[in-house]
DNA sequence: GAACCATGCGCC
DNA sequence: AAAGGGCGCATGGTTC
């Protein structure tokens, strides 16, 4: 074949030997999938983050070559139009594989070939970013069935970045290679090149020990329109890579057959929630392509606006901090950032206001964070002035950023996709679920004429998966104390929890006795044991810490509720209608000594008063209330009361102690024993010892002799979840829950609502609705997220309550 | 110039 | 001993 290409002056054809297929092969691909749906693995090359983003087109060709240097060499020219540029396609079952050069196909046969992969099983890694591409060719476009190892690992083996740290056998011959990015992930808590939970790259090194080679993955390589047989070789070399790793990752053989490898995911505990992602993707995909409509002109006086709110703000900074002086620019300016210099500047001014150094990073630089400026100069009138001119030019630099982002319709689309371990979705390019909440801002995301937007979010989501949690927390513990007590059943199927706690019963045996009635005195034994900083503690020391963090909180439920799990604090407090904080505010303000429950419970106190009073407590509390959602969100997952004193300080304005802070958090236990049984329970009976990296220092290797352990658990769906910190343990059990009741209620929207959505922020969803459709489709969005919430949380006997806003434009 | 890291900040 | 979690994106600074 000779290689033809086209651009704007028609079809040049080049005389060089082209490996790439064009239309002429798709009749052998159509033969390859005419026996039914069939397993298709898939993968774009592409010269753009999106089909309607661009980012700059850098870097060198092959890792080697500046453009004009490889079209020299290779007598072509380069496009870097935004399109997709290959389509590498697999079918095993046919042993057919091929990599499409579109730029050879014009768009009908574009639309021809990917139609072909329509209603066949899809195996890819990051499926999203390819269905999206494929989608951008052929609008109805749509895989039978998704196998993305992607989000099997997040379903299915949740562990596989633990194995990654302990994969360091000697004979791997790309040891170093999986270690360097195991070390890079563990230490890259914000940075880019995250690639979600794992990228197909150290999948390859993990199960192959084959280094993938990523000389051709940037757009830039997609650009010449003559391509080498390296080019080539990328496409095709490791085509089948996802398909064997789909296979391995269930721990069946690498080439297995499809429905073998169904039937294996099928019996897995995370399949409900792995369907519910894949079915979820269809959705998402297509909210991308229809995009979130963005008003140009309201957002270029909003601009305007903002940078006289800026230059309004400069006067006063400058009055108190003159040495700002020289970085005015440097502040007004949205494509400028911190400079040490200017860092420097505030550093002095802040010195001569204060006679106080700057804060520090972790690193030992000058921090000039507005948290800890904030904690580190409270009262400062210079940190107050300089926010106030910084916080009005870093929202202009959102401006900029989605300005830029918005496409010839006059929308943006963002990919949503689901990469995270948490399961939750999250958005790029740009990334629509980081909007300020600047209502002037959000008005910018409009309706067209004879629309409107519907937000719906679901209320309180995280703290009713906590109640939910805490319900299960509860159930197990009876569990375990009726195995204990000889339960055949349950002893073989609590064996991992209860091997794990029987250290604790073997050191402290009056444990046992005290659990079959916690309304007793707890043991002195245990109740005067206190955690002994910097001393060598014994087993029994240890044990009867252990065993005081659970007697505590265990005696707390039983004194409230006996015992039951349906009269758990937090399930009530959203069984009667009540506000979560509003009910945390009561306890801190009562234990404080400002707010008289005349010697009832808050939950009792607050149903005693009516409806009216209610809600004039919640105007009269409105300070506390809002200190006590930092205090639910914080504590939920196991915030120190350090951590509490500081937040409460810097997020919530608060003027309080530590000893303050320290009661807070004592007072919210006490309130709500079962989070702290959950979080006991995830601690103690669910931990699991493996060599793993210091969460707290990434260049630390624990093995599972020093201490390294992970702690599993579990979604309210069964899917299983993995951290090495229980505070991240606790929140993967929640978020985690979180994105699958809201994935869910996307799945069961009817198709004609579906096709509304424009965006989607972990608890709310966005659509866009005819005028005349309103009120009927938010009966049904509001019903449908209901229902998938009761069908997660009503087995714990929690209720759900979702909130709608709606306008021309959103406002939520 | 590219790649990497550190820092800071927006949201849920 | 340490210790709320989960994201993506911008800029500046350093290194190769």
């Amino acid at each position: 074949m000779t290689l033809s290409y086209r651009d704007e002056d028609g079809i040049k054809v080049l005389s060089k030997p082209c490996l790439f297929a064009a239309a002429g092969a798709l009749p052998e691909l159509q033969s390859a999938l005419q026996n039914g749906p069939c397993e298709v693995i898939l993968d774009f090359e592409t010269t753009g983050a999106t089909p309607w983003l661009q980012k700059a087109v850098a870097g060198k060709i092959g890792g080697k070559w500046t453009t004009a240097q490889y079209c020299k060499e290779h007598d072509c020219t380069a496009d870097s139009r935004l399109r997709a540029r290959i389509l590498s396609v697999g079918v095993p079952a046919s042993q057919f594989c091929a990599a499409f050069d579109l730029d050879l196909m014009d768009e009908e046969e574009q639309r021809r070939l990917v139609h072909l992969l329509s209603g066949h099983y899809w195996v890819g890694h990051g499926l999203q970013f390819d269905y999206a591409w494929a989608l951008s060719i052929c609008p109805d476009v749509r895989p039978a069935k998704i196998l993305d190892t992607m989000l099997m690992v997040i379903c299915f083996r949740p562990d596989l970045p633990y194995e990654m740290q302990a994969a360091n056998e000697p004979s791997r011959a790309h040891r170093d290679t999986l270690q360097a990015y195991v070390r890079a992930k563990a230490r890259a808590k914000n940075q880019d090149e995250g690639g979600g939970i794992v990228s197909l790259q150290a999948l390859s090194l993990l199960f192959f020990d084959v280094d993938m080679d990523k000389r051709y993955q940037k757009p830039i390589n997609w650009t010449p329109a003559y391509l080498t047989a390296e080019h080539h070789d990328y496409c095709l070399g490791d085509i089948n890579a996802p398909g064997h790793l789909a296979r391995l990752l269930m721990g069946l053989p690498w080439d297995a057959p499809m429905a073998d490898l169904l039937d294996c995911m099928q019996q897995a505990a995370g399949y409900t929630a792995y369907h519910t992602m894949t079915e979820a993707l269809h959705a998402l995909v297509r909210m991308q392509r229809k995009g979130f409509r963005w008003d140009k002109a309201k957002a270029e006086a909003l601009d305007a606006e903002l940078q006289q709110q800026a230059m309004d703000a400069l006067p006063t900074l400058l009055a108190v901090a003159p040495t700002l002086e020289p970085f005015v620019n440097m502040l007004m300016d949205t494509a400028d950032g911190m400079t040490d210099a200017l860092k420097a500047a505030l550093g002095d001014a802040l010195y001569k206001e204060t006679g106080r150094r700057m804060p520090k990073t972790k690193t030992g630089a000058d921090s000039t964070s507005a948290d800890a400026l904030k904690q580190a100069f409270p009262k400062s009138v210079v940190v107050a002035a300089y926010q106030q001119v910084v916080d009005a030019t870093s929202e202009r630099k959102k401006l900029r950023e989605y300005g830029a982002a918005v496409a010839e319709d006059g929308r943006i689309h963002p990919s949503t996709s689901i990469l995270t371990t948490t399961g939750r979705t999250s958005s790029r390019n740009p990334n629509l679920q980081n909007i300020p909440r600047d209502p002037r801002f959000r008005s910018l995301f409009a309706a067209p004429t004879g629309y409107r937007l519907i937000a719906t979010d679901f209320s309180s989501v995280e703290l009713r998966i906590a109640a939910a949690l805490g319900v299960r927390a509860l159930r197990l513990l009876h569990q375990i104390i009726a195995a204990r007590r000889g339960h055949a059943g349950l002893q073989a199927t609590l064996q991992t929890p209860l091997a794990n706690m029987n250290w604790i019963f073997r050191e402290v045996p009056e444990l046992q006795a005290w659990l079959a009635d916690p309304l007793q005195i707890i043991p002195a034994s245990i109740r005067n044991t206190e955690m002994e900083l910097g001393r060598e503690v014994g087993f029994r020391d240890r044990a009867l810490v252990a065993a005081k963090q659970l007697c505590v909180p265990v005696q707390a439920i039983w004194l409230a509720s006996g015992g039951d799990p349906d009269r758990l604090a937090m399930r009530l407090t959203f069984a009667n209608g009540l506000d979560p904080h509003i009910m945390t505010a009561l306890a801190m303000e009562s234990a404080a000594g400002r707010f008289d429950l005349q010697g009832k419970l808050p939950v009792d106190y607050l149903q005693s008063l009516n409806p009216d009073d209610r809600k004039a407590l919640k105007t009269t509390l409105k300070a506390p209330r809002q200190a006590a959602k930092g205090v639910n969100f914080g504590l939920l997952y196991g915030m120190s009361a350090e951590g509490l004193h500081r937040s409460g300080k810097t997020g919530y304005g608060l003027d309080w102690t530590l000893e303050e802070a320290v009661l807070a958090r004592k007072v919210f236990f006490n309130l709500y024993p079962e989070l702290a049984l959950w979080h006991w329970l995830l601690k103690h009976a669910m931990k699991q010892k493996r060599p793993v990296l210091n969460p707290y220092d990434a260049s630390e290797m624990r093995t599972a002799a020093t201490g390294g352990k992970v702690y599993w658990g579990s979604t309210l769906s069964g899917r299983p979840t993995v951290a090495a910190k229980t505070t991240a343990a606790s929140n993967h059990q929640d978020q985690g829950s979180g994105a699958e009741i809201a994935l869910d209620a996307i799945n069961r929207l009817p198709d004609n609502v579906k096709a509304l959505l424009v965006d989607f922020i972990h608890d709310e969803i966005i659509l866009e609705v005819p005028v005349d459709r309103i009120s009927d489709v938010q009966a049904i969005l509001e019903r449908t997220m209901i229902q998938a919430a009761d069908a997660f949380l009503m087995p714990f006997g929690v209720p759900t309550e979702v909130e709608s806003a709606i306008g021309d434009c959103w406002q939520h």
